[in-house]
DNA sequence: AACTAATGTGATAACGTTATCATAGTTTAG
DNA sequence: CTAAACTATGATAACGTTATCACATTAGTT
């Protein structure tokens, strides 16, 4: 057995044990405001409750007020460093607000991103904040919970979103590479399945047409999308290991999150190509690594907890007054942190 | 309002919309197994189910069974890198055995880890994971609740636990700067209020003693804990600044743990001190950083999901029996994992 | 003084399950 | 052929709160 609760006291217990009725004990003990209750029974009452040991019953109240006090986060790996501050982000704002945080891990399997829904809806969540493991997720099983979603993609047009202005921040550093003189960028991003793979390459055409640079079709590198940070990581160093003998390099690497950019980084410094002389290396999510890495990683930084903070917030927000307008989008800006992979085009470029 | 769950279809609605008595109907639903049912009757109930839209309510059968299917973690931060693979050992397990995952994040900070274990008495969570903010954390709020501890310090030797064996660990690492021919090494170590400096220095003494090498005090080094792991990079990067000034240095510097180690690494490379060949750097649990670093670090690595699910397994097992015997004390080796920022004592050492 | 309003308490009905007991009908065994 | 054993269903009592209603008592107003 051990699995039931052990015999804890109830307000009934209290009852007996200070001559009151429950009812009275209960006015007590859930301290509801706008009641009336004499100054001294107040003290009797919870003067019994401490001797008895009382403590609330979390479930009992939960089933008869039928709410659980409880939000869902469901995203693909905790492991990968672009989530806990994410995830801490969300989960200071619940708590404060009375609310615990159950978490779903997927790793990108829409199946099992299936079942976590259901998961959600009979543990009645009142609400879920919700990273989709792909832009083809279906979230109609959660037709009765209010959710948000964690995305910048226009595929989820129709929900609730908050997500950062990438392109924005993506600009933010082509812009800053090109004042510091770099006219010969390459573009590394990950994964062409999942979403942000075109509309990436597609700026970076842009830019350069703005500024009437050239781009080279063999400076736009896709690596492969990884389960893990790991798997990602080593796929662009076999891309990285290539690239990077060729005779003719770009000044800088632009790349579409700091995994990447720190194998970029990696591989440079193996064969001996000194960064930011030679090359500046820029990349993407601001995570713990790049700020450890030598040199330390110029990175466009998502405020990864202020977007926890956001979603959270917008998802509280809905679940007090379910608001049937149009689908809320929300956008937050990123920043430029300027660190030590990325300087001037110097002299002994090629 | 919003807060209170949508009127959803309960097992009377089914009843009703079948013809038979909730009774037969419950049976049916929540498959209870050596139950009779005609095969007849079940079809009715389930097709009946699907017409009303039916969704088991987890709040109310917890209720009646007095159960949550849940377990608490609690942890100081989720950010620091340490902690993620942790918690995803721990959610691999308890899923698997139908159990809710729900964190706690204490920031280090004694008062917010009691109110936190209230809030685990007041929900009924069946169980807890808890990594102490402090050797002086005060468990008995808990005492109605199974908990393990993840720990390796003897001051909880009257709790079970589960830890890995950092001695053994360490031990690992200097035989191995040893064999290399390392015969100066220094030791960095973070925080001396929490637990672990002390017993570290004394290993590395005792290892000196062993092998017939001298310390210089001078190579026992401490850094300030820091709260979140840029702190305690950034103390670390201010110590090692400095230390790796002076005219006469260690050939090997093993550290307390990996973000120590990548400080140490950081520095040296601003400096011009060439790892491994001038100096090789050593560190502790096998974070991605170090994955990613330049050279990648040499650690000792702790296996953080094997960890987690340990853990994990350790307190169902305890909820499903619990034990009155002893404590248990489960540490799990650690594994030298030799990167690029280790090698052999070479020429050009001073 | 008499009536209204405010205050303090008790009794009790939910909430939706699960589990126990009771009651029929159906088989099996001696 | 009847008793025992099983099978299939129904009726109903919990689980511990919260919230509503009812009934006292006290205070406030004319």
């Amino acid at each position: 057995m051990g699995k039931a609760t052990k015999n804890r006291a109830t307000i009934i217990d209290v009852a007996k044990e200070c001559g009151l009725s429950q009812a009275t004990v209960a006015r007590v003990l859930n301290g509801q405001t706008g009641i009336h209750v004499k100054e001294i029974t107040r003290k009797r009452v919870l003067d019994a409750a401490k001797r008895v040991g009382y403590q609330r019953n979390a479930i009992a109240a939960n089933f008869r007020l039928q709410q659980t006090n409880t939000i869902a986060v469901s995203i693909a790996d905790i492991t990968n460093p672009f989530y806990p501050e994410l995830v801490k982000g969300i989960q200071d704002v619940a708590r404060e607000r009375g609310y615990s945080v159950v978490q779903f891990y997927n790793e990108w399997n829409p199946e099992v991103e299936q079942e976590h829904f259901d998961c959600m809806v009979r543990t009645r969540v009142e609400g879920a904040i919700l990273s989709p493991s792909d832009t083809a997720t279906d979230f109609c099983s959660l037709h009765a919970i209010p959710f948000v979603l964690l995305s910048n993609s226009e595929k989820f047009a129709m929900y609730d979103t908050i997500g950062n202005d990438s392109r924005s921040g993506m600009r933010l550093a082509l812009e800053r590479l090109y004042q510091l003189g770099h006219r010969r960028m390459a573009l590394l991003v990950g994964g062409s399945m999942r979403s942000g793979a075109n509309w990436r390459a597609e700026l970076f055409r842009e830019f350069h047409r703005e500024k009437g640079m050239p781009v080279s079709p063999e400076n736009l590198l896709e690596s492969d999308f990884g389960v893990s940070s790991t798997s990602s990581f080593n796929a662009a160093r076999r891309i990285m290991n290539e690239f990077l003998d060729r005779p003719v390099l770009p000044t800088a690497i632009f790349s579409s999150n700091d995994i990447l950019a720190l194998a970029t980084l990696q591989v440079a410094n193996e064969k001996g190509i000194r960064v930011p002389d030679r090359l500046s290396v820029v990349g993407m999510d601001g995570i713990f690594s790049g700020e450890v890495s030598s040199p330390p990683l110029t990175t466009v930084q998502k405020n990864r907890r202020e977007i926890g903070r956001t979603a959270a917030l917008a998802l509280l927000d809905k679940i007090d007054s379910p608001h049937e307008g149009p689908a809320k989008k929300q956008l937050l800006s990123c920043k430029l942190i300027e660190r030590g992979s990325m300087g001037p085009v110097s002299a002994n470029h090629g």
